[in-house]
DNA sequence: TCTGGGGTCCTAGGACCC
DNA sequence: TCTGGGGTCCTAGGACCC
């Protein structure tokens, strides 16, 4: 048996446990640059019938009117919330996966004719007492039927937020109450093109002829199908698996024309990415640089390009990056538009043991150097050392808005919770 | 005025090899 | 008259997830 634990209207709970006076109050939080809503709560939901992604300009109104408290997110605050949940998962279980920041997967066999809903319960209870978050547990034979599980643990109020498919008769029934379009795998476009062939529930998705979920939705859907059927085709995965891209892709705070202060948001990223590189002990062989303009705006010309530079010698230096992110970007830019969104993302990802170097190149003799620097980034904080290309000495121009980010609670001693 | 960010996997088709 | 068979690698595009 799997389990699936997630935590209700994650980011928008973790706010609330700071603010206990929000608690049965409308709750939401909002993107980036506070662009559209991510989260609310269930009382916000109730309140507003908010659509996710929504932008907040045209509800702020509305938003406001009803009282509801808005954040803007605070990604340090959810990361670290995110790990003591994780943790306390790990007492009930030794093969945890963590599938996203708010929910994860965790293998129960061997504890079959154990009382699972009671296991259950108690996960609910012991991450709601030492967290304040509170989350839902489905439990199942398959990962597919532990989504399901736990989508009826929340939606169905009788279930007190555990449910566990633990008979033939259970699984027929919650395949019945599912609908096609919640089943884990079915998105949009495949969930139309079932429901054109009359089928409504996840049961119906389940009658349908293997050969024709194959050849409409490839080995993807089949391997849905037939987790809905009993039969288990995904495994738990105990180490989170190395990345094979990793990029970042931020809009700026206000649109921006100059060049410079574009070229200083990309070292930032580039300066962000290659960190994460190679706390993967990887080197990328490919950089890609991208920029665009604000694609909703009827008024601005629009112009949008992306360059990928294959790397002489795959690296993962902040340097060597920077220099090409640079010579890249200069190569796409175009000067007389207003720029919303610059991106950067390594791809081509290899070992650092298994870098081929070509022949006129010996290994990086500088190796010790990013080491040198991420040790001190480390101990001194984020920036103490950055490439002179992102003056950090100065106010950011391009920088996010985050008007309503709440503290850092739980990570920075000069933001801790002050109880008056 | 104002519209998020970061990923994965699969397939078809082209170009190429012997 | 009649033109094989078995592969690999790469990329773009589609679909999906949180």
């Amino acid at each position: 048996m799997i389990a699936l634990i997630d935590c209700n209207s994650f980011y928008a709970s973790c706010e609330q446990v700071f603010r206990p006076d929000l608690i049965g109050k409308p709750v939401v939080v909002l993107s980036n640059n506070d662009g559209c809503v991510i989260a609310a709560n269930s009382e916000a939901k109730a309140l507003t019938q908010i659509p996710m992604f929504e932008p907040v300009f045209k509800i702020k109104d509305q938003l406001v009117k009803n009282g509801v408290t808005f954040f803007s997110s605070n990604y340090t605050l959810y990361g670290e919330m995110s790990d003591r949940v994780m943790r306390i998962l790990k007492e009930f279980s030794p093969l945890v996966e963590i599938y996203s920041i708010d929910e994860s997967f965790i293998d129960l066999s061997g504890m079959e004719y154990q009382d699972l809903r009671a296991y259950g319960i108690e996960m609910k209870e012991r991450i709601f007492k030492y967290t304040g978050l509170p989350v839902g547990v489905g439990i199942a034979p398959t990962k597919v039927l532990a989504k399901l599980a736990n989508r009826r643990a929340k939606k169905q109020k009788e279930h007190e937020h555990v449910y566990v498919i633990d008979s033939e008769a259970k699984r027929i029934e919650t395949l019945q109450w599912a609908k096609i379009k919640d089943v884990w795998g079915i998105g949009k476009k495949h969930a139309q093109r079932i429901q054109e062939t009359g089928r409504n529930s996840a049961f119906d998705f389940t009658q349908l002829p293997l050969s024709w979920v194959r050849k409409q939705m490839t080995v993807v859907g089949e391997r849905t199908w037939r987790e809905l059927n009993g039969e288990s085709c995904l495994a738990l995965e105990r180490l989170p698996k190395p990345k094979k891209a990793i990029g970042t892709a931020k809009s700026f705070g206000k649109k921006l024309e100059k060049l410079a202060l574009i070229e200083e948001a990309c070292s930032y990223y580039i300066n962000e990415v290659s960190e994460v590189l190679r706390n993967q002990n990887c080197c990328a062989n490919y950089l890609q640089v991208f920029l665009q303009t604000n694609y909703h705006s009827e008024r601005d010309k629009q112009y949008n390009n992306s360059i990928t530079v294959t790397l002489e010698v795959p690296t993962n230096n902040t340097f060597i990056l920077n220099a090409e992110g640079k010579k890249a970007l200069h190569k796409i830019f175009k000067p007389g538009y207003r720029y919303k969104k610059v991106g950067v993302c390594l791809s081509g990802i290899v070992p650092k043991e298994y870098v081929q170097t070509t022949l006129f190149t010996t290994t990086d003799e500088k190796a010790g150097l990013m080491e040198a620097f991420d040790f001190i980034n480390q101990k001194f904080g984020k920036t103490t050392l950055a490439p002179a290309l992102m003056d950090t000495r100065k106010i950011k121009e391009w920088e996010l808005i985050k008007e309503e980010r709440s503290p850092r609670y739980t990570t920075q001693w000069k933001e801790l919770l002050t109880i008056v």
